[in-house]
This record gives structure tokens, sequence and C-alpha cells, in this order.
DNA sequence: TTGATTTATAGACGGTCGGTCTATAATAAT
DNA sequence: ATTATTATAGACCGACCGTCTATAAATCAA
């Protein structure tokens, strides 16, 4: 068994392995910035450095490469939610605080230009295919299951009141942070996450508020 | 003074009189569903049977078009919020109830298609002109400072607590009911709204809800 | 009344995009 | 050695987008 790669070489040499793979990361960077119908595939092909032929061989169509750059974005995001909400010596709660805050970094460090992709999908729903919209809801679903398992640990610590309803919060949450990235992207400014944020804990522990918050509402 | 219209007439025959406020109309319309950058000049020229060079003499360009479009949207909305929040004989929160309510039959009747103007803009922020920014921003102030008075009006008449910030919870109402949106339209349903609008009011009024809704979250 | 100006419609034009198509170049299988 | 498989290369076409110039009617100025 030979090791070497099989088919027609690059005629540029080039820094990664996968092509695919490679795609799918400008991929995602891009369609996160800009969104899916105002982006063309020679947009992702020349910041890659690769020709058309090459994607069309890894996917069916432009479709196809959004449903499976939304695939990819979810196990990122889903992946970066666990690291937060399991981040030892913290507690659930804080945990939650710790993943507001890197999406604030995050945004910041691309001055407000990079959302979140499935928002960017989302909106243009009335111009997607059908096919698009179960993947979407998904991701959605995969956030809230996340965070209700961990408000739901919060609330055996006692961090939150029994009384609240955590799978009804959660819902909520990724309802109002769409809105909260979607209107820190016009404002180019973090305020609406930290607003958003901070009414959000305030709701779930209207007595005492377990963290400390550099900015108000 | 002749009162017969002035400049080449039109080939065909049209329904209307104001051409530039025909144009508006329909890029009003069509701009909530499809989003700006992905709606070419042609698609809103055809709706409403109009040669492009009419389009140019009312518009400087197509930002101009946009910038137009979201004033007209503005005080559309405005006076929206105005007649929802002043309807006689309801309490001021059963106003917003109103504009909940009649939000959601408006995204029921479009079966989903048709967001928010601003939302779709926000969304496509990365993309446009810097001159978007102020006018997408006042946008978010008014609608912000109209439900701010709404909710003192409340205030004053003791059915919200004299502890809220009115003008903090307009603010969060109006960040998260653009999530609300965009999450109703992923998942082509209303939930999202009732469940973002329940957990508002919730949030206003923790001890005694005042407003009967269908949907629970 | 007649030529210049204003108003508004008409549509040509070049450029770009998305997707298909065929060609090419290397390895793997037999 | 021949064929199949993998993957890159890029020409090409139809559709469409935004700008630009031309045209037609009413008005104005003399």
């Amino acid at each position: 068994m030979n090791t070497a790669k099989r088919g027609r070489p690059p005629k540029q040499p080039r820094n990664f392995e996968d092509t695919k793979q490679a795609l799918l990361l400008a991929g995602m960077a891009i369609l996160t910035e800009r969104g899916f119908n105002t982006v063309g595939i020679d947009v992702i092909l020349k910041r890659v450095g690769v020709p058309k032929g090459s994607f069309y061989h890894y996917f069916k169509n432009k479709d196809d490469f959004g449903l499976q750059v939304i695939q990819y974005y979810d196990q990122y995001f889903c992946a970066k939610l666990r690291r937060c909400f399991n981040s030892e010596p913290d507690t659930p709660l804080m945990g939650l605080k710790r993943f507001v805050d890197e999406a604030v970094d995050g945004m910041q460090k691309y001055r407000f230009t990079r959302g979140c992709l499935i928002g960017n999908f989302g909106q243009e729903m009335p111009i997607l295919s059908e096919t698009f919209k179960q993947p979407l809801t998904d991701c959605l679903q995969h956030w809230t299951e996340l965070l209700a398992a961990n408000l739901k640990q919060a609330q055996s610590l006692g961090q939150i009141n029994n009384s609240i309803d955590c799978d009804a919060q959660a819902e909520f949450f990724w309802i109002g942070w769409e809105g909260a990235i979607l209107s820190a992207k016009v404002m180019q400014s973090a305020l609406p996450m930290h607003k958003f944020a901070n009414g959000f804990f305030a709701q779930l522990t209207p007595t005492n508020m377990p963290i400390n918050t550099p900015y108000k509402s």
C-alpha cells in the first residue's frame, strides 16, 4: 500500500492537507461574515487557492456545501459550549457567563463583522431551499439541550430557584441571544449582548445576582 | 398652469400615481422578505412594472434606495406601535400584547417569509455601506423610546412593579424580539415569538401575569 | 411660436456569478 | 502495461446586476 496522494497534484503548492476541510473552514468564516446567498463560490475558492473543479469534486452543488458548513459549525459550536459549561472550577452559571464573554471577545476581535452563522442562514430562510430548515432547527435544538442541562445542573447546586423551567429558559436564551448578536452587528457595539445577558441572568436569579457583570443595562 | 404630467409617458398604462412611492412600497415588501444584497433592482422593477431608467431617476443608486426604504419602514413601524400602544380601552401592557399578536398574525399570513426589515439589513451590516449604521440604529432607538413610554405608563397604572427599569426593559425587549423573529423564520413557527413574549411578560410581572397567553413555553 | 430645459421612461451595455462541462495528471488496481 | 480512480484545471454559458446613454413629452423663456 502506497501512502502517496492520488489524483492530479496542485499547480501551486498548498499549505493544507485536506482540500475539502480547507473549503469548509474558509466557508465557515466567510459565510459567518457575509451570509450564504451573497457569497459566490469564487470568493471561497480564491481564499483557499483552489480551482472550481476541486469544489465540484467535493460538493454536489452550493447547497450541499452550505449544508456541510452548517454541520461543521454545529460541531464547532457545541464543542465550544461544552468547554465553557464544563470548565472547572467554575459553577454552571459561570460557564454560561464564560460563553457570553467569549462571544463578546469574538465579536470585538472581528469588529462586529462576524456574527452567528445560523443567524445568517436564518435571515435568508425565505430564499433558501427547504433542505436547510431541519439542519438549522437542529442546531438551535442542540444548543438548547446543552444549555438546559447546564441550567439544571445549576439548579441542582442551588444556584437558581427550583421553580424555574430550565428547558423553557434555555429556549428563551437562544431566541434572545440571536437578537443580541444581530443588534450588536447593527450598533457595532457589545452593549446589546451584555444587556441581554444581564437581563437573562437577572431573570434566573432575581434576588441574588451570582455574577459580577461589567455593564449594567 | 397645466395639470398634465411632465416627462416621457409610460408605454404601458399604470395603476398608480406616484412611481417613486410605488417603488418604495414594493421595496419594503420585497426587502423584508429577501434582504437587500440578494435582491436585484430588476426584481423590484418587474413587480412595479417600471423600466430601469425610472429607478435611477428617483434614486441615486441602490444604497440610496435602501436608505429611503428604511426611512419609510421606520415611519410605518412607529405608527403601528403607537396605534397598538394607544388602542383604547386596552391597558398599556395589553397594547404590547396586541403588537405581539399582530406580528404573529403577519408572520403567519406570509408563511414566515417576511420578517423584520431592520433585522434583514442588520444581518447584512458587514457587507453594507457605513451609511446604513445610523439609520438602522435610529430605528431601534425609536422603537425603544415608544416601548419605554408605554411601560412607564403601565408602571404609573400599577400594572408593573415600580422597581423595574422601563428603559432597560424596552431595550431588552427589542434585542430579544429580533431574535424571536429570526427564530420564527428558521422554524417556520410562531412558537419562538410566543415564547419570548411570554418570558418577557413574566419578567415584567413575576407574580401576576396580567395577560392570557395561548402558548406556554 | 420655437428652441432650450426639465421631467420621466426606455433599454442597451459590460461585468460578474453559479454551475456544467471537458481536459489533464497523478496514483492504485489488476 | 493497461485500466480505473482520484483530484485539479479552467473554459464556457445562461442569467442577472447596476450603470449609463438615449428618447419622449411637458414646460418655460424669449
